[in-house]
Formats: structure tokens, C-alpha cells, sequence
DNA sequence: TAGCCCTGTCGAAGCGCTTCGACTCGCTGA
DNA sequence: TCAGCGAGTCGAAGCGCTTCGACAGGGCTA
């Protein structure tokens, strides 16, 4: 391996002089520079991260935890990790993936270790176990995902509250008056997940404004799910002519489903699914939706965490705004 | 930050000591043991990864190289990311993720500047042009997939020959005799992705010895271009009565379509996928198919990676098994 | 022309850890 | 009885980089 005393000597100059070229902290003059680098390219040096974290105190890592849980949503979570993994490219850091299965403590041992710089987490729980953490921790951070308490803390998100509402205002437009939603798996509401609770929250409040009846089911994602769950839903509200769905897996399972039994979208039933774009513009019905910008989460969190990183950060929390695609599966409710 | 120092102050040793306690390399009396160990928790003291990476030139992360598409077949490669990084931290590594993007520049950045000490590639192809960087280099590695010439490499995948010959054998073996194969998407091939032109291989020599025409499509996920590639088929080869799909995104318009036109799956026609067990079971018909073991892919990288760095490794390919379930998709062709 | 500042460069002191002798015991075997 | 050994511990020398203070020289201003 080259190190840069062997490039400072190639070079004819002091390791310091070199260092300062690579940062650039102390203005070099243009030969000196040039001649730097020329050795640099003919030396073929890389510095050492090792030693470069170490005496920098900044590793230029961002630490990214995704939930571990691979039966939820991983479509939509590898899309934010990619963004992320190359956003931060561009800005010069790598990126280190955990997974939740190390749980709280991998908090304290990437913040303990020094090993990276910032920390982006996912998949994150109205009352978090990792917040206390990291509101003790100095390391910067920035969350995927709206807690319930957001004070102290860097968060960015879809605004689910108003995604849910402008899906009821979708449906309730067309004259909707009974809409059923189809939520993400029971076990996202037992965690408390923040996304999937403040959608609900968000449809009911403006169901109540606008007068429309909603009645809300958790679903796995399946057939057999599905079926289970779509016949209960009509056994309880025979009149239901909206439909929200939350649940990419849950999405081409209603569909068939509904024409199965004879139900046309989106002549008798209308459905609106809060999905990434690709799911909405694939499935068999072009799906009227709210998409899911994954990839700008993902690139918006690590340009949160880079400004921290630089000092010019703040704690806030940046809700991105929702927009609804009109496409071929609502229509005008049925008289 | 506690440092190695404070807790060999703090416990009555020397630095030294406290060091072999973590590592464990030279023996140490019971009482001296304990009592560092005690003052490590009590202080809560954690080893500065720059300094331990600096000092012993080995840094305990593995990168993990995975393809930018996120277009193609994502669930799949965020599957096995995962297995990584939760097999990497069973063995004291932590995965650095790293997208395509950078191409085969990454390989040299990483290995340059030591901020890995081995590297797993992911959606490897044919020809891949980080290989020969990967033979330069002393960098331990690991391919998920396989290249045309695997020669001094490691790797690991599914066996998609056998993948493709053990779907033709089931289906020879309930009589089908024309069998159309909707791949995966035409620049998946251009780009002469190892599993993708194996497993086509497997297919053509298996059904050539079992007397079977097969009709290979390379195919887009989605339904227009499901419903254009369909009727394509259905016109250059009417007597089809038996599918193999290898492309996730294929296989519900597939089924959807099949069923639109009347032909009842596994009736008139058959249908055989190669994807991962959830997309089998939770398909509209259950479907008969070879899993892709994403799981066990991304836990035997691992385990390779890690024997190598500890020196029990060696170089070989590693191909499993395919197996083949049968669900309710296939059945006799008909007369 | 003296004094000052600015630019460009260097030397040296770490950053926190690992690891290699070296040293001290208390034992063992001849 | 004593050389020799293994177990247990320590000190010191780095690992390769960043960064601080110092300094030389040139161009200003006064």
C-alpha cells in the first residue's frame, strides 16, 4: 500500500504539504499542487481510511439502519437505501448498513466506536426505543419516519396525514360516500409504526369533515388475506364503493379479487392506493395514487445529515407533500 | 469518548493488558480479566474502530457491492443484502453498502484506501470488468453469481442451470411438449447477467434431450408488456402449453392474462416461476416453482468471506441446489 | 526603509490502538 | 540445586494520517 509519506517523497515535499493538497485547507500553490498530484496518479495512493478516521476524528461514514423485517414493504426500503447509498457518494461518505436486529444497542456501538460519523434510521415506532439514544448521543442523526415526539430530532417523511386525507378527498370528490381502507399487516400497527398510524389518522379526519363513512382493516399482504379480509368488509358495509389500499402486496390481490366477484373498477368500486409509482403504473388497473418518493427520502435525509455534519443543520422535521395521480381506477360513485 | 488508556488506568494495568483481554491473544489471570472487564462496563468503554482498524490493518467491514437498477428484481437483492449484513455482525463484521454507480472504481477505492478488508459483488456478469481489478487485488472476495470465467474466484449462487433444466424436466415429464420461457427484462441479457443466460442454457439443453420446443421471450414486469409479449407467443407457437417464468414482476399479469383469454391455469396451460417462495405462495393461482434462495445466497457469502479472511478459505465455485415444489400451477398437458 | 501581513511550506506532536520483545515469577525436571 | 519454561504483565514502538505552530520570503503600507 502507498502512503502519502511515500507520495510526499516521490514529490520532492513534506507529508504536511501533501495532506493539504488532499483537503485543501491551506492554500497550495499550483506547482506544488500539480506536482502532488501527479505523484498521487502515478503512485496510484489511496489514503487510509484507518488512520484518516483516526486522526481526523470523522470517519466519513453514515451508519443506515433498516428494519429487519423482511416481509415488510422491501421494495420501497431498497429504494431509500440505494438513494441513500448514493447520495452520500456524492458527498463523500459511504454508507454502513445495520439491520434492527442488533436492535438499540447498535446505537451506542456505532456512536461508541466512532465508526460512523451520522446515523440515518428507518422504520421508525411512534415511541422509538432508539430516540433516547440518540438524543443522548452528540452523533448526528437524521430519522426516516415521524415519531411521536419529534422534539430534538431531525425527521423526514411523507406527510401521511395529509396523504390519507387526500385520498378521502379523492373519493369523497367522486361522491363516495362508504370507503373502506386496507391497511398494512396487524403487526405494523402493534409496533406503532408512525407512517401507517398517522395515514389512518389522516383519512379519518377529513372522512369526518367530508362525511364519509371509513372503515379501516389491517391486512397481510396475499390471496388468501385479502379474500378473508374483503369479504368481511362487505359482510359489514355491503354499501362500501371506496377502497384505500396501504399494502403493495395487498394491491393485485383486490383487484382480482373485486372482478372476480363481478365488481368493475372503477364503474362500481374505486380504488386508491398509497404505493411506489412503479406498483401503481404496473398493476392490472392503472391505479389512481399517492406515490411513495422513496428515493427522495432517501436523498433529502442524507442532505439533512451532511448539513448537520457541516454545522449547518437544524432539528426539524420535513414532511414531504403528497400528490394524488388520477388514473383509470376511480371514477364517479354508483348511484 | 473513554479510551483503552482511561480503562487500564481505571482498572490498574497496563494498556497492553487491557488490549489482550479484548483480543484475547495472550493469556491473562482470571482476577485481571475480571476486573477489566468490569472497568470497561462500568466506564462504558468501546474500541475506536479508526484506531483498531489503523493499528492491526484490518478494519472488520465487508463491502457489499450491489447493482443500481432498482428497477430489477429488487426484492430478491434487498433479501440478500440483508442476509449479509445480519450473518456479517454474527461474525464481527459490519457491512459497508455500495451501489453500483461507482462501477469498477469502487473495487479500487476500497481496496486502496483499506476501509474494507473483503468485498461480496452482487449481479455479477458474465464478463464483469471488476474481475480483473478483483484478481489484482489481495483483498478477500466473493461473487454472488457467476462469471463466465470463475477461475482464482470465489462464488457463490443457485444452480441456474439445473434451475432451468429441473423446470423443463417437470414439465416434459407431464407431457408438455411446447414451452415458452418469459425471461427477464431484454437488457438483463444484453448486459449477459450470469444467471439469467444459465439459466436459459439449462433449459434449451434439457429440453432438447427430453424432445421439448421451448420459445425463450425476454420480458419487461408489468402488463402491457406482459399482454404484448403473450400474444407474441400465442402467435409463433399456438400449441404452447407450458410456461417458465423467471421474472417476478411477470408473473401475476402472466396469470391474469392467462385467465382473461380462458385458459385455465393448470388446465390448459401450465405455469412453472423461478422466483422467490413468497411470489409462489402468495401468487392468484399458488404456483409450482424453484425458489431462489436468497437467504442462504447472501449467509454462505458470508461464511466464504469470513473462512478466507481467517485463512481456511479457498477458492471455489459453490452452486445450490435447486429445488423444484409443486404447487397448483402445473398439471398433464392437455390432449 | 522598517514593519507588517499574507502565502506557501515544513516539522512534530499526537489520534487510540495492536503487537513485539522483554521481564518477573513460580515451577518443573534433571 | 539450578537452568529452563510457561504464564502473566508491561513498555514502547509504531500504524498513516491531520493539524498546529513556526518560519521564510515577498509585497504592501506608512
Amino acid at each position: 500500500m502507498v502512503t502519502l509519506a511515500e507520495v510526499a517523497q516521490h514529490a520532492g515535499v513534506s507529508a504536511s504539504t501533501v495532506s493539504y493538497v488532499l483537503s485543501g485547507k491551506r492554500s497550495i500553490s499550483v506547482s506544488t499542487r500539480e506536482r502532488v498530484e501527479l505523484s498521487i496518479q502515478q503512485l496510484g495512493y489511496h489514503p487510509n481510511a484507518g488512520a484518516r478516521a483516526l486522526a481526523s476524528s470523522r470517519s466519513n461514514i453514515i451508519a443506515l439502519m433498516v428494519p429487519l423485517r423482511t416481509d415488510m414493504y422491501v421494495p420501497v426500503m431498497m429504494e431509500i437505501a440505494i438513494a441513500v447509498a448514493t447520495t452520500a457518494r456524492t458527498h463523500g461518505y459511504d454508507v454502513l448498513l445495520l439491520t434492527g436486529e442488533e436492535g438499540p444497542a447498535a446505537v451506542r456501538r456505532i456512536a461508541g466506536s466512532s465508526l460512523a460519523d451520522a446515523m440515518i434510521l428507518m422504520d421508525v415506532e411512534l415511541h422509538d426505543e432508539r430516540l433516547p439514544l440518540l438524543r443522548e448521543t452528540d452523533r448526528a442523526a437524521v430519522l426516516i419516519g415521524l415519531p411521536a415526539d419529534a422534539d430534538g430530532l431531525t425527521c423526514v417523511d411523507l406527510d401521511f396525514e395529509a396523504t390519507g386525507a387526500l385520498c378521502v378527498e379523492h373519493l369523497a370528490g367522486l361522491g363516495h360516500r362508504e370507503v373502506a381502507v386496507i391497511g398494512e399487516a396487524a403487526a405494523v400497527y402493534e409496533r406503532h409504526t408512525g407512517f401507517a398510524e398517522r395515514t389512518v389518522d389522516g383519512i379519518r379526519a377529513k372522512a369526518q369533515e367530508a362525511g364519509v363513512r371509513v372503515l379501516h382493516r389491517p391486512c397481510e399482504g396475499g390471496y388468501p388475506a385479502m379474500a378473508q379480509t374483503l369479504s368481511r368488509i362487505f359482510d359489514e358495509r355491503p354499501g362500501t364503493t371506496g377502497f384505500i389500499v396501504q399494502n403493495e402486496s395487498a394491491v393485485e390481490p383486490l383487484l382480482n379479487l373485486l372482478r372476480q366477484q363481478g365488481r368493475a373498477v372503477p364503474e362500481d368500486v374505486s380504488v386508491v392506493a398509497i404505493c411506489p409509482e412503479q406498483v401503481a403504473s404496473q398493476a392490472s388497473v392503472r391505479l389512481t395514487s399517492v406515490a411513495i418518493p422513496a428515493q427522495e427520502m432517501g436523498r433529502r435525509s442524507v442532505e439533512q445529515v451532511v448539513a448537520k455534519l457541516t454545522g449547518r443543520g437544524t432539528d426539524e422535521v420535513e414532511l414531504l407533500a403528497p400528490e394524488l395521480t388520477v388514473r383509470e381506477s376511480t371514477g364517479p360513485a354508483p348511484r
